[in-house]
DNA sequence: AGCTTAAGTGACATTTGCGTGACGCGGACG
DNA sequence: CGTCCGCGTCACGCAAATGTCACTTAAGCT
């Protein structure tokens, strides 16, 4: 059963950005624009897991989290707070307030997906979800971000991890440059997609005898094999 | 191929402003001066994506939003609201409309250019469009682009790939040189219409065993086979 | 059969797309 | 405050793909 998710955000963009790609990863979403009707949704729809905007009109994500921690009824529902950056501060906060985790934005689709389902897992009990991905000799943990070839651990930046993680997640699916920029990077960025490119090489450098397990599509974009 | 891009707006001058931004960004603009012109041309072209003016003479674009949205044909194109500042409320109903985003009024052509590349990638993805085609032991994967005879792997170039899905999708009907031209190459391609028999030439050649499958029919076009 | 017109074919010049190395910026960190 | 690292951009060169043309072959018509 897929897992329902309540995000509570007031800025239309990104609460539809966020809830189109929680839908294509197979989760239930439901959603809030402001505090109060947050709450009450929680209450009444007992989600999985909740998406919260430190910034909200009416009664602010703080209280929010406050209150949902104090209601039995939904003081076990994880809570993840969404914050802009520069709001440093309310990180601790937000944790002291019984938040389970925090996401600055801006971030990117993918960030959030590999976050949410980290979380998830930590919380579930019943059917855990993989946290490790394997191709062959290269295996990939979700969990700590760390790569190894053949016992022998390698050294990704994030956009490099999450790059790859995006490509074999989707095996033998080709992915355009323009997707690529939109999962990986996120929708604030605004650049130049042979950038893709670049990062395709360096992470081709990386994983030295697994650089050909990532095709290019003359043309089209890039693929992870799905056959090794 | 560049994006087809419907543009419903009643005030001559912003249209005019919209679609020379947007046909300088490559993309191709067809323009309705009200909403029943704008439903008629949606229907009859189905473009990639709509943006609709909000305030419309005779039916207003919430109207033609839901109309849209109710019709099989038309539903999955992206409709982008465009709202004068101050019609706050209606962002809300242009949602639950079936708006999938909205820009407001006055807006920078930059801007609306991120925001429409933005909700074309987004929708690049979701297309639930079935993944493989086959014809006999010929078989393609849209997802990956890859085209196998009898489990062997053939490489086409995309051009080949998109003449070949054409005309497998469109089994048994003849298509002129000149809507191929159209459909595989792009609204803007001007050039020789004979570049089309190159190209068949180069997909049956490579096709081998179902060279004849692609019918050449003199004086009119070219056909796939409509049984095996 | 002979003529006319359309389609097939091979060669070629040009264009396009990708891989790659280098560079500069800005933030993190000591 | 200086250094280092990750990132985004750019310019260049190679190789593949593309579009065009001239020529050949086939098809249809009288």
């Amino acid at each position: 059963m897929s897992k329902k998710i309540l995000i509570v955000e007031d800025e239309q963009d990104i609460l539809q950005l966020i809830t189109f790609h929680l839908q294509a990863e197979g989760f239930a979403t439901l959603t809030a624009l402001n505090g109060i009707k947050g709450l009450e949704l929680a209450k009444e729809q007992i989600p999985d897991m909740i998406l919260l905007d430190l910034m909200l009109p009416g009664m602010d994500g703080l209280e929010v989290c406050k209150t949902l921690k104090r209601d039995p009824k939904t003081e076990n529902i994880p809570v993840v707070m969404l914050t802009a950056k520069g709001e440093e501060i309310d990180r601790i906060v937000g944790f002291e307030l019984g938040a389970d985790d925090y996401i600055t934005k801006p971030f990117s689709p993918r960030e959030l997906i590999l976050r949410l389902r980290a979380i998830l897992r930590r919380y579930e009990t019943e059917k855990p979800t993989p946290s490790k991905i394997s191709f062959g000799d290269l295996q990939i943990d979700l969990d700590s971000y760390r790569v190894w070839i053949d016992k022998e651990q390698i050294y990704l930046t994030i956009t490099e991890f999450n790059l790859l993680l995006e490509l074999l997640e989707n095996k033998g699916r080709v992915r355009s440059r323009n997707q690529l920029l939109d999962r990986v990077w996120g929708y604030q960025f605004d650049g130049y997609a042979r950038t893709v490119d670049t990062h395709v090489r360096r992470l081709r450098q990386k994983i030295g005898p697994y650089a050909d397990a990532i095709e290019t599509v003359r043309g089209v974009g890039y693929r992870f094999k799905d056959s090794e």
